[in-house]
DNA sequence: GCCAACGTTGGC
DNA sequence: GCCAACGTTGGC
């Protein structure tokens, strides 16, 4: 059981659509390393999706529901994605500033690199992000 | 294989 | 809108 972030410009794509959508192809996604954590996901392991750019905050949990397979978006099979479900809205999103300020997350790969749109969570990272933003759920 | 030029992402 | 941090491309 893993803990990834996964970024989207809510302008291309919003949590409320993820939302009405209810499992969505993560595509779309044209950076090596990134490719590397979304071919390293399993069915079942959890996570964030954070809305970049405009609002700078995690805005919910999703699961993995299907693992790595060849993006549709992108020509050659060179790139994958996979399906994520939603799990539930952060009854408190958490801001970047917040995450920024606390130095329990200082590490986070987010923070570290900043440009990486899919990245790992670590398993106490993901609690006590969990506590601030007021998720609850299994 | 090196590196300058250019493009993209994402925070400010 | 600007800029820092990367990543990619192409000339040598």
């Amino acid at each position: 059981m893993q803990y990834w972030l996964i970024k989207s410009e809510p302008e291309t794509f919003s949590w409320q659509q993820q939302v009405t959508n209810k499992v969505e192809p993560w595509t779309g996604v044209r950076n090596y390393q990134a490719r590397n954590n979304l071919s390293a996901m399993r069915c079942g392991d959890l996570a964030f999706f954070y809305h970049s750019v405009s609002e700078k905050q995690i805005v919910g949990v999703v699961e993995i529901v299907r693992e790595a397979y060849p993006d549709p978006t992108a020509e050659g099979g060179k790139w994958v994605c996979v399906d994520v479900a939603a799990r539930g809205a952060f009854a408190a999103p958490v801001s970047l500033a917040t995450i920024k300020a606390d130095p329990a997350l200082s590490e986070m790969a987010l923070l570290r690199q900043s440009r990486l749109s899919v990245a790992p969570v670590t398993a106490a990272e993901w609690a006590h992000l969990c506590h601030i933003g007021h998720w609850d759920k299994p």
